[in-house]
DNA sequence: GTCGATGATTGCCG
DNA sequence: CGGCAATCATCGAC
């Protein structure tokens, strides 16, 4: 049983019998059982609290003490407790936040802290705003497991920005790193946010448990506060976790700029893209799903498949012939594999529509050239 | 550094 | 909205 509970439930025992701290004037008429030496009794008790605050410091601690050994204490403070219950039980105050934090903060020491208060203990559905930043953070590698933090994340920008994931190592540690910087930090600030709310909790509940000597306390107003400093430190922890998603974006961002720094195809993508542009020569725009299988095959995004295709048909039809070689050889390339193909009964990779006559005039295929 | 190649961007058109 | 044409910006060989 701790302090303020045994406070609160005590009617016997502690100082019901003899006053050894009090004062020799609160003594009197405390002896007898007549009717009018109690009523000034509680009156001269009432009068004591009323006046205890205009009194120097020190006195005022000697008139506390007195007043806690006081044989009275314990009904009063029954009586309190009671009143406070019904007034509670009236008032449906919502000002629990604002009390706290105008309250505790300046009435940090001695100044009663506003704590009775109902309302603040619903439990509120979990923040969507919380979440979608718990999960952010999570997705990007900042709040998850410790190792490999983010390369998950940077893997997915490379390959959303084209990048075509051998040659970029340098930039990938250098996003790992600063996303690993970023990740300590939000860490540190996490834990120091946890022990000061965890401080400042202690610090509190002894403060309440201080005055619960005093002030009627129950229990429940104590958890309730707990809860209301833990809201308001959750309510930092968002902040904080706000401020960490918007430098994971903007370092994000200036990545994906970064690799905005033109790449070229590496050759095999190069080879899947020409092999299919000279092979559809006389109708060189793929479909989507088409277009979809290219990027997948040569590890590139579909718009770049085509900025490719776009690129690729105007500078064809700009200077046909300087593309002829290039033209013949894939032109003499498939072939050989559609050869291989149909000797393998096979079909599976023939294009659909071989180059023929079309939109763009076709190369003529000079089978003296050599193969690759 | 130059220069051709090439991926990306922009503005316009049907 | 997809494609075209012009242009930009960078790459990479020399």
């Amino acid at each position: 049983m701790d302090e303020q509970t045994r406070l609160m439930h005590s009617h016997t025992g502690v100082g019901m019998a003899g006053h050894p701290g009090l004062p020799p004037h609160m003594q009197e008429g405390t002896g007898g059982p007549d009717g009018d030496g109690r009523k000034q009794d509680i009156g001269d008790i009432l009068q004591q609290i009323m006046t205890i605050t205009d009194q120097s410091l020190d006195e005022a601690q000697a008139r506390k003490h007195a007043l806690n050994c006081h044989r009275m204490k314990p009904a009063l403070f029954n009586v309190l407790c009671e009143i406070k219950e019904k007034t509670e039980r009236a008032l449906d105050v919502h000002l629990a936040e604002s009390a706290f934090s105008g309250g505790v903060s300046a009435g940090w020491r001695g100044r009663a802290c506003v704590l009775s208060i109902r309302g603040a203990q619903e439990e509120e559905p979990p923040d969507p705003q919380l979440m979608r930043l718990d999960n952010m953070l999570l997705a990007e590698g900042v709040s998850g497991p410790e190792k490999g933090g983010g390369s998950a994340a940077a893997a997915a920008a490379a390959a959303a920005s084209g990048g075509v994931g051998a040659d970029n190592s340098t930039e990938h540690s250098d996003y790992r790193a600063k996303l690993t910087q970023i990740r300590q930090i939000y860490h540190t600030e996490l834990e120091k946010y946890e022990q000061a709310c965890n401080e400042f909790t202690t610090h509190v509940m002894n403060l309440l448990r201080e005055q619960s000597r005093t002030r009627p306390i129950s229990p429940k107003e104590i958890e309730r506060m707990v809860n209301i400093i833990h809201r308001k430190f959750s309510s930092i922890q968002m902040q904080l976790k706000q401020s960490t998603c918007e430098a994971v974006m903007i370092l994000r961002s200036r990545f994906l700029d970064a690799r905005r720094k033109r790449r070229n195809f590496n050759k095999q993508a190069t080879e899947i893209l020409n092999e299919y542009f000279y092979s559809h020569l006389s109708n060189p725009y793929p479909s989507e799903e088409a277009k979809e299988e290219l990027a997948k095959k040569c590890a590139i995004t579909v718009a770049q498949v085509s900025n490719w295709f776009g690129n690729k048909r105007i500078r064809y039809k700009k200077n046909i012939g300087k593309f002829q070689e290039e033209a013949n050889m894939y032109a003499a390339r498939t072939a050989v594999n559609a050869a291989n193909a149909s000797s393998h009964g096979s079909q599976a990779n023939s294009p659909s529509t071989p180059n023929s006559a079309g939109g763009y005039p076709s190369p003529c295929y000079q089978s003296d050239r050599r193969i690759q």
